[in-house]
DNA sequence: CGAGCTTATCGAACGATGTTCTATGAGGAA
DNA sequence: TTCCTCATAGAACATCGTTCGATAAGCTCG
């Protein structure tokens, strides 16, 4: 059932209408009203399959960050191996099983070095809004952007001579580090968030494990 | 002009028709298309109108961390005081002088303290990730959520019993932190978010400011 | 004055969407 | 055979973003 629907996520979120996936199953598009409540529940049904394709390590709580970094790699590739999925996950709760395994996962790999449970429960949330949100960028990616009909190109070359357009005096900074402000991949953008993070998360971190 | 789609926002973003618009107005839907290209670009419009009400304090490197703290209030604050504007936010980049001025802020606030020039640009850009997307979370809030029709109540209550009905062998730090999985307050969240972000920062702030 | 241009609006229509309703079968159990 | 469930089909509804052509109102310029 849901498999079918995995077809149609290759081809695209927009055109992903409940008569395309009746299209892909044979069927007309009421039929899917028999099995599912809503496009919500679909989507959430789809989501769910999804997050489950991720696998976690078998937590060493001496590598803790290695792990962590590993850990919201991993996410952020499920989230960009099946098209579009990365929109759904802003306001998703994961499903029961998947939530208890990450969780079950955090607090065996940060217990040991002295993280205390809040901290630990509060990060879960973080992590899967910081994965949720980029990926969600970066899906949107290029599209449509302002409003206007501009290449992404065109559009940051005209931002950025903006910028350098600025009264140096008011702007000084900013038009110094205009270079900085645009340079960077995107990994080393998503890079230097997970990393922010974990810098924080040392300050956190009072025992070494035994 | 864009004035006449704040009273819109200030209804609710579902129901915001192109035609209601129009009536807003007193004109057609069909008139909007003289002023604007799309319906995407009238939202960057009202994004870019809502971003301007920010307020940011003179910068005061000695007390860079509270400052930020008050940035990022003041950010979700404004977010949040018009109705599902937050839904704009992830994936836009905001209008250029708008980016300037925050650009220029976070630099003369951090620079003194030694934070390099790279990591301040990657903190901009992370700040406006973070905002955005728990605002997005808070205004999807308790809508629809997962297809099916409980209220958010019944759902996290079911959630909650689904986590205590774990094995015990297996998930036991899960199980024995389900209060404080639930609990805490969003307000808590979201400082808890900014309060990790900034112990990362602090490990990047070598010099006291002169 | 009036011709022509820009500015702005209007109504009608098109195609697409999510969803509901009702009718209609297929397949097994009684 | 009869009945019940599982599942599908088609038609229709309301709503949406967008396009098109016609139509004025207000201005400038000859």
């Amino acid at each position: 059932m849901a498999a079918a629907l995995r077809v149609l996520d290759a081809e695209g979120m927009d055109g992903l209408s409940m008569r395309r996936v009746g299209e892909e199953l044979g069927t007309g598009a009421a039929s899917i009203y028999w099995h599912v409540r809503n496009k919500e529940q679909l989507l959430q049904l789809v989501f769910e399959r999804v997050i489950e394709e991720a696998k976690l390590p078998e937590p060493d709580p001496w590598r803790w960050q290695e792990q962590l970094r590993v850990f919201a790699d991993q996410m952020r590739a499920v989230l960009k191996s099946h098209r579009d999925v990365a929109r759904l996950t802003l306001g998703r709760v994961p499903s029961g099983p998947a939530l208890a395994v990450v969780s079950e996962w955090l607090f065996t790999l940060l217990t040991p070095v002295g993280i205390p449970d809040q901290v630990i429960a509060y990060l879960g949330d973080l992590f899967g809004l910081y994965v949720g949100a980029f990926t969600f960028e970066e899906s949107l990616g290029t599209a449509s952007f302002t409003g206007t009909d501009l290449s992404p190109e065109q559009f940051f070359t005209m931002l950025k001579d903006y910028l350098l357009s600025l009264p140096e005096d008011r702007f000084p900074h900013t038009r110094g580090a205009v270079d900085v402000l645009f340079g960077g991949s995107r990994d080393d953008r998503y890079a230097f968030g997970i990393d922010l993070m974990l810098r924080g998360l040392e300050s956190y971190a009072t025992k070494a494990p035994r």
